[in-house]
DNA sequence: CTGAAAGCGCTTACAG
DNA sequence: CTGAAAGCGCTTACAG
């Protein structure tokens, strides 16, 4: 690779000196610097494609326009990318770039990512979880500017961005009643994750507002073959209900392949909502299924944008605890309408 | 954040100077510094939690440990992360970051990307492209250390990792024919995609192997709804196939819905084949679903060794055209046996 | 209005 | 065997 120029190269072409390079193309040359002179040392920056060392800047402002990303497992979800790209976006309008590691959920890479991240003077950092969860802010990190999107801290140490599950599985049951159901059934997730929990409160609620008796749930999971064989076991049960309420939209297309074995029309004969709105799953599947939508990029955006205002800011580290945004903001989780829901044919 | 130990604080602590402090601490105090020192030098860095500053090695350096990742569109898809997971894998082992940006595809974002990156100062280069494709290597970058993960340079100025599509639809097929098929129908994606045209290939390869006639492709698409239309008109035909070999694993989602409804039973009267190996869709469709596994971790993995071999070799860049690896580097796609093929029940 | 100096934190020749 | 100096590329007081 040719060597970039420094600002030295430009000074030598303009004839100038250093200080007037920085000067002008940091926009301090009026009133500085002879206008004649100036106008040289543009040139010659363009001549020579000058743009300055960041790393250099970074040593000199102890900045170093980075902001460290910490994830526990972003390989594994189609949903990691949106959050990411979402506070990627935010940091790339400031001029930041995000230095992201990912954990693989081991406390030992998490530990040794946030020291790697610590000697790359990252100026904030973002914890980010693929799945709704507590997150304990390691107490190193409790003086540094960070905030955290799909999880919270218990104790609250940090800023959180999470998704209001209950309210989002409230409405998409909601809309199920307001179709005219009365025979509903949910399929949880697992109850290792907290998503799942909160789901299922969302349900419950609709269903006791509605005046209807709640049914316990049934225990499914997240996969295609755990909502198949859970719909398999309700459907045939002696009195099925006219709709069902997933886990979430894979286990739904399970729950449509169940309902095609066993013969049902979706949603003549069945409605199925699913929980996500996967872009891979929801908008294709046949008939196209109603959901709710999971504000992955906005989690990803408000986060970044806390941990960012705070390290613009460059507010002494003493005022910082003054002016605290709320803790945990929940985001609102859309309600998509697509075509698994019509009124139940009896 | 308090601020971090320097290097002068630690020699201050210990009563030496600051070369004395990194001679011992980067492993070259024996014959230079004397025993007692060397202690109290250990013994003060460790006390200070002193690690030395990234930014300041990298700018004396002139080596920033760090690669720039550009890729094309990471957030739509679920490999998207193994990819990048395998790259960053490979990279932390030897003490390297990863810059990533993404750049949704749009060229002026590319070229910024590249610019940002050179900034940074970043070492090497990898381009990552979701879906195997042509990539013309920016001629900025022609003499960067650059690598290409899922994608090639039709002037092969860097070295390209990708997935050998056409064996892995080859031996998918054959399979099928191994167990009996004689009927296969092909279920493509969209021409725009060149993985698309290489399944075909293999596709087309395996049956004339076996001297059958090759049918025609049926053009079908990506998605779940595009695999279940196009299954139901193959299956509703005067004489439909007993196995379907389809484009992805969703669009085989599709076609076992479609066949549900058909109430042709799978693999019993209808055997059916994905592309991917979706970790997703699958291991758990119902049947589990037999399909080749593309090589996303790998293509990281390799791309990535290649860019920090030559990085680390630190060769002047006289020598570096003598000894190029392979310039197109064919990944294996291993078939992954499942559930959803059976021999023909006719 | 402009140039020389200092310093961000580090390492590596180079004197002593 | 050890300390002082130089330099990576930059910006910002500070003299002139």
């Amino acid at each position: 690779m040719p060597r970039k120029a420094t600002s030295q190269d430009v000074a030598d072409l303009a004839g100038v000196s250093r200080s007037a390079v920085s000067l002008v193309l940091n926009g301090r040359g009026a009133g500085n610097i002879a206008a004649d002179k100036q106008a040289l040392i543009v040139a010659a920056a363009q001549q020579l494609n000058y743009t300055p060392n960041t790393v250099a800047l970074s040593l000199r402002s102890r900045r170093s326009s980075t902001i460290g990303v910490v994830t526990d497992a972003i390989a594994t979800s189609a949903f990691g990318g949106q959050l990411l790209e979402g506070a990627a976006d935010v940091a790339v309008a400031e001029g930041y770039l995000l230095l992201v590691i990912d954990t693989q959920n081991d406390l030992g890479r998490e530990r040794r990512a946030y020291e790697t991240l610590q000697n790359r003077q990252v100026d904030g950092f973002l914890f980010a979880a693929m799945s709704l969860r507590a997150y304990d802010v390691p107490t190193a990190l409790r003086s540094a500017t960070c905030a955290l999107a799909n999880c919270f801290d218990p104790a609250d140490s940090a800023p959180a961005f999470i998704p209001d599950e209950v309210a989002g599985s409230r409405a998409v049951t909601q809309h199920l009643i307001d179709r005219g159901h009365r025979d509903i059934v949910m399929l949880t997730g697992t109850s290792d994750v907290v998503a799942s929990g909160l789901r299922e409160q969302g349900f419950a609620e609709a269903v006791a507002m509605a005046g209807l008796q709640v049914p316990g749930p049934v225990t499914a999971g997240w996969e295609i073959d755990k909502g198949y064989a859970a719909a398999m076991h309700v459907l045939s049960g002696d009195r099925p209900p006219t709709a069902i309420v997933c886990a979430n939209d894979r286990s739904a297309v399970g729950v449509v392949l169940a309902a095609a074995h066993l013969g049902l029309s979706v949603p003549g004969e069945l409605s199925v909502v699913g929980y996500d709105d996967d872009e891979n799953v929801a908008p294709c599947l046949v008939p196209a299924l109603t959901t709710v939508r999971l504000p992955h990029r906005e989690m990803g955006e408000r986060a970044m944008r806390v941990v960012l205002d705070r390290v613009l800011d460059d507010t002494p580290a003493s005022a910082v605890s003054e002016t605290r945004p709320a803790l945990r903001t929940l985001l609102d989780c859309p309600l998509v309408i697509r075509e698994s829901v019509a009124p139940p044919s009896r």
